[in-house]
RNA sequence: GCGCCAGUAGCUCAGCAGGAUAGAGCAACUGCCUUCUAAGCAGUAGGCCAGGGGUUCGAGUCCCUUCUGGCGUGCCA
């Protein structure tokens, strides 16, 4: 339950049946819509929440704003209500203070949800899939797959929470272009294995890592010395399937060892062999958005965003200015490209399979591929523009004593995801590549294998194994946690208990409002709060040697906590431990 | 050139659809363990929210502009 929402909601209420009232004895002008918004200020001296009506009507009531708010409160039944006083305050505040009936409420609501308390049904009724890393199958994933990992996979869980049906996918490139590129990659490398790493040149634009070398080795192992001879063609697609078998299931393991599994790994393959890409290009033609030209056929990606851009009311001339430019969807040679698969894809996921949304998570050096992405699906009549959203993350760069260590592929000096989760622990790098992805951040190795106390996952960590051990422990002393029926929630009223009784409400109103904003990140802000306020607690008001009845208040009020940091840290996928 | 993202304490970052005196962690300094875990708590110090205009009762938040940084602008993916 939302205990947040639903004060928002009451006061609310309160203030336009105040309204009312007001109006009717002539206390206020007649005719005014009320409305405005409640907030909980930064300082519980302004209340526990705070309403804006009285200023934001001042205008249509051709009031002073501190008269209204007084007028209104005079004509204010608080009776029934979570709220035991309201008053007027600076400018023309509303702000209403909470009554011990909203505190045990929390906490009936937190024991009774247990691990599924920040649910909600906020976005019930909505098939979304989150599309993440999606990393070549040609080498090992980098820091940015790293993080854009950690993203999806938290960004599933919130919608999830939120009440959204989730599918989580990975989209394998496992055609086209840079297949071919691995594949004779290998075959260089094979191919010198044979004759001598001077006998034959390694192609410019193939990948230079060692992993290459190792398949070539394997491949050679495996299926011996005499491939040069066989065709070229024969001898690349054993090649580019040697290596696929060999990279896919480790990247499945390296993400398994990082918290996250998929629903499906989706084969960009099947969609060529299917004919759904030349399907999909034909009948752009047939909506009258591809032409030929140079042997290729052309999406008229311009025209398609500028007469979107127009219709938004942007000038010709700036339009005009913007440069924009058609893509290439089938090379002169007969290859369809990446951008035409691509959106062959999203029409399968939209039109196919049915998802109300797509949410793409990408590295922020593709965002010159969003917007014609998205025209692509609008001019499909699946509306792109709003089922289609890209969250785009700024990469990371990865430091080591203070330089930056280039994360080219090419170089294969990378570090590889999995070399990360063996120098730091998953949930520190969780708990840190869930950063706001719009940012873009230097990640020190050295100060990341360094991290123990100085890192907050541990922080929230602690409080968790802290109140685990604690409970425990006084259960030895008679002291079990109670049902909620059995406790007194009004002895509760110090500002530690009310003040992290208040922070355990919000959970719910967080994962809702970091689904809608897909920022995960505000779940790692909110469990810091959270473990502060409990520490806090914690120090302040000591369970052993109070009072039976209050004692066991208190314990309660520390179980929920305990649970509410549990259900936190699970939504990043970070493990909250009994013990450290 | 054009476009996208960013610029908040020494460092890493929050700042919730514009709200009251801009916050946290780290680093620095000072206190607090005979009592449920000190990986903790309390306190001190640290800021022209990059600069300049504008919108309004009110701007770190919205608009315009300048500067700085990252990225993009392929018949690559």
């Amino acid at each position: 339950m939302n205990l947040i929402e639903e004060a928002k909601r009451q006061i609310d209420g309160l203030i336009r049946g105040a309204y009312a009232a007001a109006a009717e004895t002539g206390a206020l002008n007649a005719g005014a819509e009320m409305r405005g918004n409640v907030e909980i200020p930064r300082d519980t001296a302004n209340g526990d929440y705070a309403a804006n009506h009285a200023m934001t009507a001042a205008k249509a009531l051709r009031a002073a704003p501190r008269k209204i708010a007084e007028a209104l409160i005079a004509h204010m039944d608080l009776g029934g209500s979570w709220f035991d006083s309201v008053e007027a305050a600076g400018p023309g505040f509303l702000n209403f203070r909470l009554g011990a009936g909203w505190y045990a409420d929390v906490l009936r609501a937190v024991a009774a949800e247990g691990a599924d308390y920040g649910r909600s049904d906020a976005m019930a009724g909505q098939k979304i899939m989150v599309e993440f890393v999606s990393a070549n199958p040609t080498g090992p994933m980098h820091m940015g797959n790293a993080r854009g990992g950690v993203l999806g996979d938290a960004l599933a869980e919130l919608l999830s929470r939120a009440g959204a049906e989730v599918w989580r996918e990975f989209y394998v490139n496992d055609a086209g272009n840079q297949i071919e590129k691995f594949a004779s990659s290998i075959d260089a490398r094979y191919a010198q294995l044979l004759l001598g790493e001077d006998a034959v040149a390694f192609p410019e634009d193939g990948y230079h890592g060692d992993d290459i070398r190792e398949l070539a080795e394997a491949f050679r192992r495996e299926n011996g010395d005499g491939w040069l001879e066989k065709p070229e063609a024969e001898r690349h697609a054993a090649m580019a399937r040697f290596g696929l078998d060999r990279n896919l299931p480790k990247m499945e393991r390296d993400l398994e060892r990082y918290g996250i599994r998929y629903d499906r790994w989706f084969l960009e393959s099947g969609l060529h062999s299917s004919g759904f890409v030349a399907e999909t290009v034909a009948k752009l033609g047939e909506l009258g958005y591809t032409y030929e030209k140079d042997g290729a056929v052309w999406l008229a990606t311009s025209r398609i965003l500028g007469g979107k851009l127009l219709r938004e009311g942007k000038k010709p001339e700036e339009i005009e200015k913007l440069g924009l430019k058609d893509d290439v969807l089938r090379r002169a040679n007969g290859f369809y490209t990446y951008f035409a698969a691509d959106i062959a894809y999203h029409r399968d996921k939209l039109e196919v399979r049915g998802f109300d949304r797509t949410i793409d998570v990408w590295g922020a050096d593709h965002h010159g591929h969003v917007a014609r992405l998205k025209g692509a699906l609008d001019a499909l009549g699946l509306d792109g523009e709003h089922r289609l959203n890209i969250v785009l993350m700024q990469l990371v760069r990865l430091m080591r004593d203070g330089e930056v260590v280039r994360m080219s592929k090419r170089t294969g000096k990378a570090i590889s995801l999995s070399d990360l989760l063996d120098e730091i622990p998953v949930d520190a790098a969780r708990w840190f590549f869930n950063a706001r992805p719009d940012t873009q951040m230097d990640f020190d190795l050295g100060l990341a294998v360094r991290q123990d106390s100085e890192n907050p996952v541990y922080y929230v960590q602690y409080a968790h194994a802290r109140i685990c051990t604690m409970i425990s422990a006084l259960a030895e002393e008679g002291l079990a946690v109670p049902a909620p029926e059995e406790t007194d929630f009004s002895l509760l009223d110090s500002p530690y208990e009310r003040e992290l009784i208040k922070t355990l409400a919000a959970l719910p109103e967080e994962i809702r409002l970091a689904a809608r904003d897909y920022n995960p990140n505000r779940i790692s802000g909110y469990v810091t709060e959270l473990a502060s306020r409990f520490h806090r607690f914690y120090t302040e008001c000591r369970i052993r040697g109070a009072e039976r009845p209050l004692a066991l208040a208190r314990l309660l009020l520390a179980d929920c906590t305990r649970q509410a940091i549990e259900n936190a840290l699970s939504i990043l996928g970070v493990s909250a431990p009994e013990r450290m």
